[in-house]
DNA sequence: TTACATGTAACTATCATAGTTACAATTGTA
DNA sequence: TACAATTGTAACTATGATAGTTACATGTAA
Protein backbone atom coordinates (compact mmCIF):
# COMPACT_ATOMS: atom_id res chain seq x y z
CA UNK A 1 0.00 0.00 0.00
CA UNK A 2 0.98 3.36 -0.96
CA UNK A 3 -0.44 6.58 -0.96
CA UNK A 4 -0.68 7.67 -4.87
CA UNK A 5 1.78 9.87 -5.91
CA UNK A 6 -0.86 12.14 -7.07
CA UNK A 7 -0.01 14.02 -4.43
CA UNK A 8 3.62 14.47 -5.11
CA UNK A 9 3.13 15.43 -8.74
CA UNK A 10 0.82 18.08 -7.37
CA UNK A 11 3.57 19.48 -5.11
CA UNK A 12 5.89 19.41 -7.57
CA UNK A 13 3.43 21.81 -9.76
CA UNK A 14 2.80 23.91 -7.52
CA UNK A 15 6.57 24.54 -6.66
CA UNK A 16 7.10 25.07 -10.63
CA UNK A 17 4.70 27.25 -10.90
CA UNK A 18 6.04 29.02 -7.88
CA UNK A 19 9.67 29.40 -9.61
CA UNK A 20 8.52 29.67 -13.02
CA UNK A 21 6.14 32.93 -12.11
CA UNK A 22 7.31 34.57 -15.38
CA UNK A 23 7.07 32.04 -17.80
CA UNK A 24 3.58 30.48 -19.31
CA UNK A 25 3.48 27.25 -17.65
CA UNK A 26 1.52 24.66 -19.87
CA UNK A 27 0.35 21.17 -19.00
CA UNK A 28 3.05 19.98 -21.78
CA UNK A 29 5.95 21.93 -20.13
CA UNK A 30 4.89 20.63 -16.55
CA UNK A 31 4.79 17.33 -17.79
CA UNK A 32 8.10 17.49 -19.07
CA UNK A 33 9.50 18.50 -15.47
CA UNK A 34 7.61 15.59 -13.78
CA UNK A 35 8.50 13.47 -17.13
CA UNK A 36 4.62 12.32 -17.30
CA UNK A 37 1.82 12.52 -19.67
CA UNK A 38 -0.06 16.10 -20.22
CA UNK A 39 -2.73 14.82 -19.50
CA UNK A 40 -2.07 13.24 -16.42
CA UNK A 41 -1.10 16.93 -15.25
CA UNK A 42 -3.80 17.97 -16.69
CA UNK A 43 -5.92 15.97 -14.58
CA UNK A 44 -4.12 17.04 -11.37
CA UNK A 45 -4.22 20.71 -12.23
CA UNK A 46 -7.74 20.16 -12.29
CA UNK A 47 -8.04 18.96 -8.91
CA UNK A 48 -5.79 21.83 -8.12
CA UNK A 49 -8.18 24.68 -9.76
CA UNK A 50 -11.08 22.47 -7.67
CA UNK A 51 -9.57 23.45 -4.59
CA UNK A 52 -8.90 27.16 -6.00
CA UNK A 53 -5.14 26.54 -5.61
CA UNK A 54 -4.43 27.10 -9.58
CA UNK A 55 -5.80 28.90 -12.05
CA UNK A 56 -6.37 27.45 -15.77
CA UNK A 57 -8.76 28.47 -18.38
CA UNK A 58 -9.49 26.53 -21.34
CA UNK A 59 -7.82 27.67 -24.60
CA UNK A 60 -5.68 29.93 -22.32
CA UNK A 61 -2.04 28.49 -22.35
CA UNK A 62 -0.59 28.12 -18.97
CA UNK A 63 -1.75 27.52 -15.13
CA UNK A 64 -1.02 30.32 -12.75
CA UNK A 65 -1.23 30.08 -8.89
CA UNK A 66 -4.13 31.39 -7.07
CA UNK A 67 -2.39 32.00 -3.28
CA UNK A 68 0.96 32.84 -1.88
CA UNK A 69 2.49 29.46 -1.79
CA UNK A 70 3.10 30.88 2.77
CA UNK A 71 -0.43 30.17 2.87
CA UNK A 72 -0.88 26.58 1.29
CA UNK A 73 0.08 23.69 3.90
CA UNK A 74 0.63 20.46 2.66
CA UNK A 75 -2.53 19.43 4.39
CA UNK A 76 -4.65 21.70 2.03
CA UNK A 77 -2.65 20.04 -1.42
CA UNK A 78 -3.40 16.54 0.07
CA UNK A 79 -7.15 17.16 0.19
CA UNK A 80 -6.84 18.98 -3.63
CA UNK A 81 -6.32 15.29 -5.01
CA UNK A 82 -7.86 13.27 -2.67
CA UNK A 83 -5.65 10.61 -1.84
CA UNK A 84 -6.91 9.55 1.18
CA UNK A 85 -10.58 10.10 2.41
CA UNK A 86 -11.29 11.32 6.23
CA UNK A 87 -11.14 8.59 8.52
CA UNK A 88 -10.35 5.85 6.13
CA UNK A 89 -6.66 5.90 5.88
CA UNK A 90 -6.65 2.42 7.53
CA UNK A 91 -10.11 0.20 6.19
CA UNK A 92 -11.65 -2.27 8.37
CA UNK A 93 -13.11 -5.37 7.65
CA UNK A 94 -16.81 -5.32 7.54
CA UNK A 95 -19.54 -7.72 8.35
CA UNK A 96 -17.55 -9.34 11.20
CA UNK A 97 -20.13 -11.79 12.92
CA UNK A 98 -22.08 -10.28 15.63
CA UNK A 99 -22.72 -13.38 17.25
CA UNK A 100 -18.96 -12.77 18.79
CA UNK A 101 -18.33 -10.65 21.43
CA UNK A 102 -15.25 -9.70 19.13
CA UNK A 103 -17.10 -9.47 16.36
CA UNK A 104 -19.73 -6.83 17.40
CA UNK A 105 -17.09 -4.73 19.25
CA UNK A 106 -14.20 -4.60 16.86
CA UNK A 107 -15.09 -2.12 14.37
CA UNK A 108 -16.14 0.76 17.04
CA UNK A 109 -12.85 -0.17 19.16
CA UNK A 110 -10.70 0.05 16.33
CA UNK A 111 -11.35 2.99 14.72
CA UNK A 112 -10.66 5.58 17.61
CA UNK A 113 -7.42 4.65 17.47
CA UNK A 114 -7.17 4.43 13.32
CA UNK A 115 -8.50 8.08 13.10
CA UNK A 116 -6.14 9.34 15.89
CA UNK A 117 -3.35 7.80 13.85
CA UNK A 118 -4.59 9.33 10.61
CA UNK A 119 -4.98 12.63 12.71
CA UNK A 120 -1.35 12.81 13.63
CA UNK A 121 0.14 12.32 10.20
CA UNK A 122 -2.39 14.94 9.06
CA UNK A 123 -1.52 17.64 11.41
CA UNK A 124 2.32 17.23 10.33
CA UNK A 125 1.55 18.17 7.15
CA UNK A 126 -1.31 20.80 8.35
CA UNK A 127 2.63 22.55 9.79
CA UNK A 128 4.32 22.74 6.76
CA UNK A 129 3.92 25.12 3.74
CA UNK A 130 4.42 24.84 0.24
CA UNK A 131 7.31 27.80 0.96
CA UNK A 132 9.18 25.11 3.01
CA UNK A 133 9.13 23.21 -0.27
CA UNK A 134 10.07 26.05 -2.25
CA UNK A 135 12.71 27.39 0.04
CA UNK A 136 14.05 23.71 0.62
CA UNK A 137 14.37 23.58 -3.43
CA UNK A 138 16.57 26.92 -3.71
CA UNK A 139 18.76 26.10 -0.89
CA UNK A 140 19.65 22.62 -2.45
CA UNK A 141 20.14 24.60 -5.72
CA UNK A 142 22.28 27.04 -4.18
CA UNK A 143 24.40 24.54 -2.89
CA UNK A 144 26.37 24.13 -6.09
CA UNK B 1 -5.82 4.62 -0.96
CA UNK B 2 -6.92 2.61 2.08
CA UNK B 3 -4.39 0.63 4.25
CA UNK B 4 -5.36 -3.01 4.15
CA UNK B 5 -7.77 -4.82 6.54
CA UNK B 6 -4.72 -7.40 7.04
CA UNK B 7 -4.11 -5.23 9.88
CA UNK B 8 -7.84 -5.32 11.53
CA UNK B 9 -8.35 -8.46 10.85
CA UNK B 10 -4.66 -9.17 12.59
CA UNK B 11 -6.13 -7.35 15.85
CA UNK B 12 -9.30 -9.24 15.36
CA UNK B 13 -7.46 -12.80 15.69
CA UNK B 14 -5.01 -11.42 18.57
CA UNK B 15 -7.96 -9.70 20.70
CA UNK B 16 -10.19 -13.29 19.90
CA UNK B 17 -6.99 -15.01 21.24
CA UNK B 18 -6.97 -13.58 24.38
CA UNK B 19 -10.75 -13.56 25.02
CA UNK B 20 -11.28 -16.89 24.07
CA UNK B 21 -8.20 -18.25 25.42
CA UNK B 22 -9.11 -21.06 27.63
CA UNK B 23 -10.78 -22.61 24.02
CA UNK B 24 -9.07 -24.13 20.86
CA UNK B 25 -8.83 -21.28 18.08
CA UNK B 26 -8.74 -23.16 15.17
CA UNK B 27 -8.39 -20.64 12.02
CA UNK B 28 -11.85 -21.50 11.11
CA UNK B 29 -13.11 -20.40 14.07
CA UNK B 30 -11.06 -17.32 14.06
CA UNK B 31 -13.09 -17.06 10.41
CA UNK B 32 -16.13 -17.27 11.44
CA UNK B 33 -15.84 -14.23 14.00
CA UNK B 34 -14.25 -12.27 11.30
CA UNK B 35 -16.99 -13.74 8.65
CA UNK B 36 -13.91 -14.51 5.71
CA UNK B 37 -12.12 -17.50 4.93
CA UNK B 38 -9.86 -19.49 7.04
CA UNK B 39 -7.40 -19.55 4.20
CA UNK B 40 -7.28 -15.64 4.56
CA UNK B 41 -6.68 -16.26 8.58
CA UNK B 42 -3.63 -18.88 8.00
CA UNK B 43 -1.94 -16.42 6.02
CA UNK B 44 -2.63 -13.65 8.32
CA UNK B 45 -1.84 -15.87 11.27
CA UNK B 46 1.05 -16.79 9.53
CA UNK B 47 2.48 -13.29 9.80
CA UNK B 48 1.87 -13.03 13.04
CA UNK B 49 3.79 -15.98 13.76
CA UNK B 50 6.48 -14.39 11.92
CA UNK B 51 7.13 -11.47 13.97
CA UNK B 52 6.57 -14.06 17.22
CA UNK B 53 3.45 -12.60 18.18
CA UNK B 54 1.46 -16.35 17.96
CA UNK B 55 2.43 -19.76 18.34
CA UNK B 56 0.76 -22.18 15.87
CA UNK B 57 2.02 -25.50 14.56
CA UNK B 58 1.06 -27.67 11.52
CA UNK B 59 -1.67 -30.47 12.37
CA UNK B 60 -2.27 -29.39 15.99
CA UNK B 61 -5.28 -27.37 15.88
CA UNK B 62 -5.33 -23.85 17.26
CA UNK B 63 -3.46 -21.10 17.80
CA UNK B 64 -1.88 -19.19 21.01
CA UNK B 65 -0.96 -16.09 21.86
CA UNK B 66 2.95 -15.94 22.80
CA UNK B 67 2.88 -12.67 24.78
CA UNK B 68 0.84 -11.03 27.14
CA UNK B 69 -1.16 -8.43 25.13
CA UNK B 70 -0.04 -5.11 27.39
CA UNK B 71 3.47 -5.81 25.65
CA UNK B 72 2.16 -5.64 22.47
CA UNK B 73 1.48 -2.64 20.58
CA UNK B 74 -0.67 -1.71 17.28
CA UNK B 75 2.63 -1.17 15.73
CA UNK B 76 3.91 -4.36 16.05
CA UNK B 77 0.65 -5.91 14.67
CA UNK B 78 1.28 -3.06 12.00
CA UNK B 79 4.74 -4.43 11.26
CA UNK B 80 4.06 -7.63 11.30
CA UNK B 81 1.22 -7.70 8.85
CA UNK B 82 3.00 -5.72 6.45
CA UNK B 83 0.90 -2.85 5.60
CA UNK B 84 3.14 -0.35 4.65
CA UNK B 85 6.81 -0.21 4.22
CA UNK B 86 9.28 2.13 6.17
CA UNK B 87 9.68 5.36 4.41
CA UNK B 88 6.76 4.65 1.68
CA UNK B 89 3.37 5.58 3.26
CA UNK B 90 3.35 8.19 0.36
CA UNK B 91 5.34 7.32 -2.80
CA UNK B 92 7.11 9.98 -5.17
CA UNK B 93 6.92 10.02 -8.75
CA UNK B 94 10.35 8.55 -10.35
CA UNK B 95 12.44 10.02 -13.21
CA UNK B 96 11.25 13.69 -12.23
CA UNK B 97 13.46 15.79 -14.81
CA UNK B 98 17.02 16.47 -14.51
CA UNK B 99 17.51 19.49 -16.48
CA UNK B 100 14.43 20.88 -13.83
CA UNK B 101 15.61 22.35 -10.50
CA UNK B 102 12.52 21.43 -9.39
CA UNK B 103 12.51 18.17 -11.08
CA UNK B 104 16.15 17.65 -9.73
CA UNK B 105 15.72 18.63 -6.18
CA UNK B 106 11.79 17.74 -5.52
CA UNK B 107 12.50 13.77 -4.58
CA UNK B 108 15.42 14.80 -1.92
CA UNK B 109 13.15 18.03 -1.01
CA UNK B 110 10.06 16.09 -0.07
CA UNK B 111 10.50 13.12 1.38
CA UNK B 112 11.77 14.13 4.91
CA UNK B 113 8.09 16.12 5.23
CA UNK B 114 6.48 12.71 4.17
CA UNK B 115 8.39 10.47 6.26
CA UNK B 116 7.98 13.09 9.01
CA UNK B 117 3.91 12.42 8.42
CA UNK B 118 4.47 8.33 8.33
CA UNK B 119 6.48 8.57 11.46
CA UNK B 120 3.58 10.36 13.70
CA UNK B 121 1.14 8.21 12.85
CA UNK B 122 3.05 5.45 13.66
CA UNK B 123 3.97 7.09 16.86
CA UNK B 124 0.32 7.05 17.29
CA UNK B 125 0.24 2.93 17.04
CA UNK B 126 3.37 2.28 19.08
CA UNK B 127 1.53 4.40 21.86
CA UNK B 128 -1.34 2.21 22.18
CA UNK B 129 -1.05 -1.96 23.23
CA UNK B 130 -3.74 -4.71 22.54
CA UNK B 131 -4.45 -4.67 25.78
CA UNK B 132 -6.12 -1.72 25.44
CA UNK B 133 -8.02 -2.98 22.87
CA UNK B 134 -9.45 -6.03 24.98
CA UNK B 135 -10.54 -3.62 27.28
CA UNK B 136 -12.50 -1.55 25.70
CA UNK B 137 -14.26 -4.43 24.19
CA UNK B 138 -14.89 -5.80 26.99
CA UNK B 139 -15.90 -2.30 28.80
CA UNK B 140 -18.49 -2.20 25.59
CA UNK B 141 -19.55 -5.31 26.16
CA UNK B 142 -20.66 -4.96 29.96
CA UNK B 143 -22.82 -1.75 28.27
CA UNK B 144 -25.60 -4.05 27.91
C1' DT C 1 -9.36 30.54 -40.42
C1' DT C 2 -5.56 28.54 -38.23
C1' DA C 3 -2.80 26.98 -34.50
C1' DC C 4 -2.53 25.74 -30.05
C1' DA C 5 -4.37 24.80 -25.27
C1' DT C 6 -7.36 22.82 -22.03
C1' DG C 7 -11.03 19.37 -20.53
C1' DT C 8 -12.57 14.87 -20.62
C1' DA C 9 -14.12 10.33 -22.12
C1' DA C 10 -12.56 5.90 -23.01
C1' DC C 11 -9.32 2.65 -23.02
C1' DT C 12 -4.97 -0.10 -21.51
C1' DA C 13 -1.51 -2.29 -18.45
C1' DT C 14 -0.07 -3.12 -13.98
C1' DC C 15 -0.54 -4.08 -9.29
C1' DA C 16 -2.49 -5.08 -4.52
C1' DT C 17 -6.25 -6.94 -2.14
C1' DA C 18 -9.42 -10.39 -0.63
C1' DG C 19 -11.32 -14.48 -1.49
C1' DT C 20 -11.39 -19.32 -3.14
C1' DT C 21 -10.15 -24.15 -4.46
C1' DA C 22 -7.15 -27.75 -4.06
C1' DC C 23 -3.89 -30.41 -1.97
C1' DA C 24 0.47 -31.77 0.47
C1' DA C 25 2.29 -32.20 5.08
C1' DT C 26 1.60 -32.89 9.95
C1' DT C 27 -0.52 -34.63 14.09
C1' DG C 28 -3.53 -37.20 17.44
C1' DT C 29 -6.52 -41.06 17.96
C1' DA C 30 -9.30 -45.24 17.07
C1' DT D 1 -1.54 -48.70 10.79
C1' DA D 2 -5.34 -46.16 8.96
C1' DC D 3 -8.29 -42.17 9.56
C1' DA D 4 -9.93 -37.60 10.51
C1' DA D 5 -8.80 -33.03 11.39
C1' DT D 6 -5.82 -29.14 10.90
C1' DT D 7 -2.18 -26.18 9.15
C1' DG D 8 0.68 -24.40 5.21
C1' DT D 9 0.83 -23.00 0.57
C1' DA D 10 0.43 -22.75 -4.35
C1' DA D 11 -2.48 -21.24 -7.87
C1' DC D 12 -6.21 -19.01 -9.46
C1' DT D 13 -10.17 -15.39 -9.74
C1' DA D 14 -12.57 -10.92 -9.22
C1' DT D 15 -12.31 -6.34 -8.04
C1' DG D 16 -10.61 -1.80 -7.80
C1' DA D 17 -7.01 1.92 -7.88
C1' DT D 18 -3.21 3.83 -10.33
C1' DA D 19 -0.74 5.81 -14.10
C1' DG D 20 -0.49 6.27 -18.66
C1' DT D 21 -2.33 6.89 -23.41
C1' DT D 22 -5.21 8.11 -27.55
C1' DA D 23 -8.67 10.76 -29.36
C1' DC D 24 -11.38 14.55 -29.75
C1' DA D 25 -14.62 18.33 -28.44
C1' DT D 26 -14.23 22.91 -26.69
C1' DG D 27 -12.23 27.38 -26.12
C1' DT D 28 -8.93 31.33 -27.24
C1' DA D 29 -5.77 34.37 -29.64
C1' DA D 30 -3.52 35.94 -33.64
Amino acid sequence: MSISSRFSVAIHILALLEINKEGVCTSEYLAGSINTNPVVVRKIVGMLKKANLVEVRPGIAGTELVKELSEVTLFDVYKAVNVVNEKELFSIHDNPNPECPVGRNIQDTIEPFFIAAQVAMEEVLKSHTLKNIVQDIVTKEEMY
